[in-house]
RNA sequence: GCGCGGUUAGCUCAGUGGUAGAGCACCUCCCUGACACGGAGGGGGUCAUAGGUUCGAACCCUAUAUCGCGCACCA
């Protein structure tokens, strides 16, 4: 044992720890190991990420799993990495580029970009892991993957070539949700619905065949009406009925479009009639595909007009060119209102633009595996938690539309697919070519290029980040084709710690891939955190400066401050707010146990476990025995139910509330000099048999802390730790404690009875009371120095015979009538009345002030109008008084 | 529009049929030999509203209000 300085000091002490385990290979999967698998998957952040509490809190839950997993026998894989993540990645290069070098990716060729993405992804790409061992995450980081490696990439590939074999994947030209800034196709998840203020814009088009009769529009979209090639109305609706079949004029470029019937149109909604952009809206290309319409394309990929027929127009952003198409309507006197507007639209996830429907030739998947992947979910195999997110995974499986994956960026894993030189050029330039124009002998389709790769060109699209991450449960333990050890350990894997804002990104895709590629599903548990908000309850952004930066808070209060916090607010429904209060408890909680401790080393050596039979401990240490067997039994219950906020508050009570408050208090007569041998030694054995058993049970919440000072107090042995024991099942209660714990809280009450019986009476801080307990059980006489050790008093007496003055304070405990004379006391509250008059009969006011009184002044000015301070003590009142007669004395 | 979740002390949240809880904040006292990142005591809530079921409801049911989140959208 050694000196512990008074206050814990985490920082230095959770760096050496972590080294320590790292050095001890404490956190490595060894697949041959014959103990039970465990395993999780890291859900892998991304490479370009930088902690934010969400990942904390995470982070922090998937390594208390893990940890606890090692403690009930395990073999624990905890499979870290991370995610090459496309667009994110992609972008911040190509600024950096921008602003340093002044480049974009396209002068430097896909090759030479490339080159920079990796080296910026070596030299900054790590910075998230080392934050993640900042936290004390035991991951095997000898199994860290990258999406983009080698082996994994590989995987990648041949998955595509399957789903492609399969039928499952196809070539189109299709309507996407199209990302102006990014430049590529986006997934349907990706695209976020916002609601906007918008206007609704209410036009007339004049019919072909009856000058000056018109036919009225509403739209939101006045600048696409250059790519108008139809209006539509509801067969149904009488109003319109005589102008199916006939042509109105659109206004520019002038032409003659066919007003066409069709059941999509909403009867109710503006005017009735509706424009039909088929290029530009997917409805609209419905429609269009429906009508056999012609698709007029007047936009560019970055969202500027193209349509050299209207010059005015041509090459004006999007929004610039609405409020010119709307002026020009005006100016032709086909502008008949425009209301302000509620709608909803469509936001790029990265870029924060409206994304733009645009008819694209791209790669698109038939998901695979559908019915298995939510019947799994739906029969139980795999149990979300909350429960309630699986109904939306349910809906959201009924309703899969194919899904896009196809990329028009560099960083990511290019599409396996080549073309004949020959025939490229046409697919590229009238992107009019389907794969059904394609024959076999144009294409190739595989892992490896063809054999003659002068021939052929690669489909330059990469695929969607998603595509590689789902297979990430598998793909992270088995190289392609390889009988893996540690898939046969650790797949499928035990719990999978994610948030509920990906559910469709990736769990649900990583259940199709498991069933489709692995043989089964990949995991057996979810476990859906909550998002951390700020106080204002809005999410934490960079952008609004709200989100603090973990690294700084355990600078500040620890890693296991941090964890602990965290998880203590963590609930297991809604959203939870942060505040670094929290967090602070998070450490006050630390310095708590730890100075337990210190008081444990304080007094000495000397007292094993054992020194006395349990039967013959006194009710204190029967009853925090007994409380640690009922803390153990509750924690086993509340991780089974994935009760992480009320371990923490289990943890956090027994520590503070029985251990320290009561047990502690209860033994330090037996710790003091005056003490016996005996009972210093039995003292000593219960606070060692519970605080190492506690310390083991706080490990997987704050591993570093307690494996210090489980070093510190001698509990693992030299070169062993703390994280790799295994938890004893057995109680540590062996004999029947019931009684001893009925004395132990009856004492404990009537302390609490005591005491307030004392502060109703303003002598709360004084040592020299003795109380009287009439009636008291027998048992009592042996504990009555403890009682008045736990009340602050000077003695108890037993007196059955007592007869107490009138007027006594009194109280009712569990042991019997409890009062507390004051004969022989000064009477208090006659004598502050008397020295209250006195003060004020030589005319001074006396007066109630904040602060401390040992250390204000009594005397806040001078004479005549001296103040002075109450104060519940009538020793300081005395002296003061003294005092003040000698100021006025001087004074006069 | 459909679905989900929340509404409990000033704040953040526990509490799924039996006399309202924690932490922080607040008030009083105390730097007592583990801890002021602490100790002792205290004040504070008609559990969103209205009905209903029940001997009994914060909890179960039905509405309503309100906040948040998904999904789907009518230009």
């Amino acid at each position: 044992m050694s000196e512990l300085p008074k206050a814990y000091e985490p920082q230095a002490v959770e760096a050496k720890w972590y080294a320590a385990w790292m050095d001890g290979k404490c956190f490595e999967a060894d697949p041959a190991s014959a103990k039970e698998g465990y395993s999780i998957v890291i859900p892998p952040p991304n490479v370009t990420g930088i902690l934010h509490l969400g990942h904390v809190l995470n982070n922090a839950l998937q390594d208390i799993l893990a940890r606890r997993a090692r403690q009930l026998g395990k073999e624990v894989l905890w499979l870290p990495g991370t995610d090459h993540a496309g667009i994110a990645t992609q972008t911040k290069v190509e600024r950096q580029l921008r602003d340093e070098e002044g480049v974009g990716r396209r002068d430097l060729g896909r090759e030479e970009f490339l080159k920079r993405v990796w080296e910026w992804k070596e030299k900054h790409g790590g910075i998230i892991i080392q934050q993640l061992k900042r936290l004390g995450c035991s991951c095997d980081w000898s199994r860290e993957r990258f999406t983009m490696d080698a082996a994994y990439s590989q995987w990648v590939s041949q998955v595509f070539v399957d789903l492609f074999k399969q039928g499952l994947i196809h070539r189109g030209k299709r309507m996407v949700n199209w990302c102006p800034v990014s430049l590529t196709a986006l997934s349907d998840e990706e695209v976020i619905m916002t609601p906007q203020r918008s206007k609704l814009y209410t036009m007339r088009y004049e019919l072909a065949d009856a000058p000056g009769e018109f036919i009225e529009i509403s739209t939101t979209r006045p600048e696409t009406l250059m790519g108008d090639s139809a209006v539509a109305v509801n067969p149904k609706d009488p109003r319109y009925t005589k102008y199916v079949g006939r042509k109105v004029k659109r206004p520019f470029p002038p032409a003659e479009i066919p007003i066409i019937a069709d059941e999509h149109v909403d009867l109710e909604f503006g005017t009735g009639a509706l424009k039909i952009t088929p290029a530009h809206d997917k409805a609209d290309f419905e429609i269009g595909l429906r009508h056999g319409l012609e698709m007029i394309d007047v936009l560019h990929p970055d969202g500027r007009i193209h349509c050299p027929a209207c010059p005015d127009l041509d090459g004006l952003d999007r929004f610039v060119a609405r409020k010119m198409a709307v002026a020009r309507l005006d100016e032709m006197g086909l502008l008949l209102k425009v209301e302000e507007y509620d709608n909803n639209v469509g936001f790029s996830e990265r870029a924060h633009v409206p994304i733009e429907p645009r008819i694209s030739m791209q790669w698109f998947l038939k998901y695979p595996c559908v019915q298995q992947a939510a019947d799994a979910v739906a029969n139980g195999d795999i149990k979300f938690r909350p429960e309630r997110w699986a109904k939306t995974y349910a809906h959201w499986m009924e309703n899969l539309q194919d899904w896009c994956i196809s990329r028009q960026l560099w960083w990511g894993h290019q599409i396996p697919v080549w073309y004949r030189k020959d025939k490229f050029a046409a697919l590229r330039d009238a992107e009019a070519l389907d794969m059904h124009d394609l024959t076999a002998g144009d294409i190739h389709v595989g892992v490896d290029p063809p054999a003659d790769p002068a021939n052929w060109l690669r489909d330059e699209d990469v695929m969607d980040t998603w595509f590689s991450s789902w297979l990430w449960p598998f793909a992270t333990m088995a190289q392609v084709g390889e009988d893996s050890p540690a898939l046969k350990k650790f797949y499928p894997t035990s719990d999978l710690v994610t948030g509920p804002d990906i559910i469709f990104f990736w769990v649900a895709r990583m259940i199709m891939a498991g069933f489709q590629f692995a043989g089964g599903l990949p995991f057996k548990n979810v476990y859906f955190t909550t998002i951390i908000r700020d106080l204002q309850g809005r999410k934490m952004s960079k952008s609004l400066g709200n989100s603090p930066d973990p690294v700084d808070l355990m600078e500040k209060y620890g890693a296991d401050g941090l964890r602990f916090g965290l998880m203590r607010i963590a609930p297991v429904g809604s959203d939870v707010r942060f505040d670094e209060t929290s967090v602070e408890e998070g450490r006050n909680f630390a310095n708590k146990l730890y100075n337990a401790c210190r008081f444990r080393q304080m007094a000495g050596e000397g007292g094993s476990a054992g020194v006395l039979e349990q039967g013959q401990l006194p009710p204190y240490h029967l009853d925090i025995i007994a409380k640690l067997d009922a803390l153990a039994a509750g924690l086993e219950e509340s991780y089974t139910e994935y009760r992480f906020g009320e371990i923490a508050q289990r943890l956090y009570e027994f520590l503070w509330s029985e251990f320290c408050d009561k047990f502690l208090e209860a033994v330090k007569l037996d710790l003091r000099e005056s003490a016996t041998p005996e009972a210093r030694a039995a003292t000593l054995g219960t606070f060692d048999a519970v605080m190492s058993r506690y310390l083991q049970l706080m490990s997987p919440y704050m591993p570093h802390i307690t494996e210090e000072l489980s070093a510190r107090m001698g509990y693992v042995r030299d070169g062993e730790f703390l994280m790799q024991q295994v938890l004893p099942a057995a109680p540590l209660l062996t004999v029947d404690a019931s009684n001893a714990q009925a004395h132990a809280a009856a004492i404990y009450e009537a302390a609490g009875r005591m005491r307030n019986l004392k502060a109703e009476y303003k002598m709360g801080s004084r040592k020299d009371l003795r109380f009287v307990i009439k009636s008291a059980p027998a048992w009592l006489a042996a504990e009555s120095k403890v009682l008045a050790l736990l009340v602050g008093a000077a003695e108890i007496r037993l007196d059955s015979a007592y007869e107490a003055v009138k007027g006594t304070p009194a109280a009712v405990t569990p042991l019997g009538e409890v009062y507390m004379p004051l004969e022989g006391l000064i009477d208090v509250a006659a004598e502050r009345l008397r020295l209250t008059k006195e003060i004020e009969r030589i005319g001074l006011e006396v007066k109630k002030c904040e602060g401390k009184l040992g250390n204000a002044s009594f005397v806040e000015r001078a004479p005549p109008e001296v103040v002075v301070q109450e104060t519940a003590r009538l020793d300081e009142w005395h002296a003061k008084l003294q005092q003040l007669g000698e100021m006025l004395a001087a004074l006069t």
